[in-house]
DNA sequence: CTCGTGTATTAGTCAAGGCTAATATTGACC
DNA sequence: GGTCAATATTAGCCTTGACTAATACACGAG
């Protein structure tokens, strides 16, 4: 077996067993970027694992219409979100598991009393 | 007691117990924000628990010296990481807690095989 | 069909972030 | 002091992102 080279990486061997060719890293680094933007997290805590509609958020977060419904946009985009239309009124809820957990931790974190 | 507003706040009341004033969703936000760049948060997972210096980081994360350096220092500025100079080189940990469990919650989320 | 409400989209402007390349700093060794 | 290695800093350019304002689309009520 021949001896690998050893340089520098070393330290960094397992973090690419971990974390993979960086396709892992681009996907969560990703989600975070979409959750990152204050309004976005607001969003995300507001609605946990309810379903809301979009005025509930505009009402709430204390923003323009147009703005909230770009940054839903966006969240939709990054599979964030997903939106279910009904009538009149569009409710968003969140359809990725790992964001929830993600939430809940940050919570959890920063939000500790 | 007066009878709290019916409006479409109903549904965010416990999320401002949670949040609080925006201070949280700020601090959440700026950490997060921090942690979301694909290098950097390349970075955060190398040194995981350790202390590493830049130059086995540069070796393992590939890209300019300097480059690592800016986002060194963005991290730092962010007090996510803390730097200690021993002769002619720097060693970087992570310094906030909090943060080491978010690495590792993404990891456990977005790595696990 | 038209009007009002709820939501999405577009264009335009402005600020922020990231990369490169070059230069500056720091410290060890001779 | 001079030189090399490790790290930091700066300036400049370019891209991206966020907000505003205006407009468009969708749907139910009447």
């Amino acid at each position: 077996m021949p001896p690998r080279k050893a340089t520098a990486r070393a330290a960094g061997d397992d973090i690419f067993e971990l974390i993979g060719r960086g396709e892992n890293i681009r996907e969560a680094s990703a989600a975070m970027q979409a959750m990152a933007h204050p309004l976005r997290l607001k969003i995300l805590c507001l609605i946990g694992n309810q379903e809301v509609s979009v005025l509930e958020i505009v009402d709430a977060v204390g923003t323009t219409q147009s703005n909230i419904s770009q940054h839903l946009g966006v969240l939709r985009d990054h599979g964030i979100l997903h939106s279910r239309k009904e009538a009149n009124k569009v409710f968003y809820r969140v359809q990725d598991e790992r964001i929830l957990k993600m939430i809940a931790l940050t919570r959890e974190i920063f939000c500790s009393t």
